[in-house]
DNA sequence: ACAAAAGTGTTATCTTTACACCCATGT
DNA sequence: ACATGGGTGTAAAGATAACACTTTTGT
């Protein structure tokens, strides 16, 4: 095991974040695979210091994988259960990586420190895939974007985490207005409506959808956006909370 | 201090609970006078055992003031500042109610125990307040309903936990089908409006509202209950999730 | 008979949906 | 000129709100 200094971290208790990207019309989440022989793909996972809130625990492991400074970052959903624990993931590691001896020669605790009871603080952040440089940390082989409806078998309850992030995620998309932290700052009224047909599984009659997003006198109309393609160049938007209307967690779509 | 068995329990984690209840048009939460001088308010709260559930804690800790088995209990927030630990509160009340002396000679560890961080679990429940009988634990001089708008100054973020809880459970009541677990198993529709109007602070014309709780098709129409007063009697109903329709996390009201 | 509140039905209003129509763009 | 997709307007359909009307209850 690395010389992680365990001491420093409240025990028995760590973060998990599901961290969500947009592109090519599907949903992502950054997932990476560890080092170890055995296809271990986690969630970026880390624990919390001693004098550090748990949200900027959560913000430091999102940004040391992600690069991006300010990201939107929801706590979902604990994850309490008394049996919930990496002994099963870190047996079938060692097993698959190393002589018995050396497992049990392990001086620095890291093996209690990873196999006893966790509780887990689930966050959920929404970024702009673009933005994101993948930043490998010294336990990773791969960091990438898996779509939600093709993520990899992961360990301990990362699945099951990541499951419940997307179910809050919609019920928070259908009533807040934070697609926008999927988008780039210009995006045109299509993506938008790509990210919440993606999201929620639905389709919206391209007109009325148009309409009811302006009605919420949130965004800012632009230039056009000339792509080469040969049709009307769509307007490009951005979004701005500070426009004319203060209707912000409300029921929308 | 009493003899708590602090190393049974995860440290740096507690449970906070808050009791909703609701009587004479009041939202009401359950909250508890500590028997030390200083008039010391304070949420259910506990510890986690090392091999609970959090959840299993929530319920125990709620179960042992209210004596209501099953409770309809809900995770709403984790309180996870680095600052958040009970020293101000322990210290106060150490200088109202002990010598010094006896706070340096305590030999539990409880005041380490207190003192130190604390990463909070917020639960909030739905209950229905005739059924509970307040079960005062050793550490309370009271334990007693007081209206949501007319809260005691708690201790530590106790009084912002609240605040929090209310919050989302008026984002929960608006769009699923809770309210009844704060009612006794048969109501009538006045009962609901009545409950609907104090959480979200709205009025609802009473012919309209009782029509669309009628078309969720999930309340049993019951015998009509004669309360003597000079006018029709209004129908009982019960709750009844398995009734005809599918609804039930929607947008309702 | 009357007052008070419950239950039902009808109409007006607002919101949502479907779609017709025109417009800009590149070949 | 034409195919393609973007923007706007309008009418039909559906949902919500307002309120009139009837019914039941106890004095």
């Amino acid at each position: 095991m690395k010389p992680i200094h365990f001491k420093d971290y409240l025990p028995n208790l760590s973060i998990d974040c599901v961290i969500f990207g947009y592109e090519h019309s599907q949903l992502k989440v950054l997932i990476s695979k560890l080092i170890y022989k055995g296809d271990f793909y986690a969630l970026p996972s880390g624990f919390v210091c001693y004098d550090e809130d748990t949200e900027n625990a959560a913000k430091r492991i999102s940004r040391s994988r992600t690069g991006i400074e300010n990201l939107y970052l929801i706590q979902f959903q604990v994850f309490g259960k008394s049996n919930r624990n990496g002994k099963a993931f870190m047996d079938k590691l060692i097993e698959l990586n190393f002589d018995k001896d050396v497992s049990l020669a392990d001086t620095t605790g890291g093996y209690d420190w990873i196999t006893s009871r966790s509780v887990s603080i689930g966050y959920y952040s929404l970024v702009d895939i673009k933005q994101v440089k993948p930043t490998l940390s010294e336990l990773d082989e791969s960091l990438e974007w898996y779509p939600i409806d093709a993520l990899p078998s992961m360990i301990m309850d990362h699945n099951e985490i990541i499951n419940n992030a997307l179910h809050v995620l919609r019920s928070h998309v259908a009533e807040k207005l934070n697609i926008f932290h999927l988008l780039p700052e210009k995006f045109t009224m299509k993506d938008i409506q790509d990210i919440y047909e993606t999201i929620l599984e639905k389709n919206y009659t391209r007109t009325n959808f148009q309409k009811k997003i302006l009605e919420l006198n949130v965004l800012e109309r632009l230039e056009k956006k000339f792509t080469g393609a040969k049709n009307k160049a769509p307007y490009l938007y951005r979004y701005n909370k500070d426009a004319s209307n203060p209707v912000h967690e409300v029921e929308l779509i």
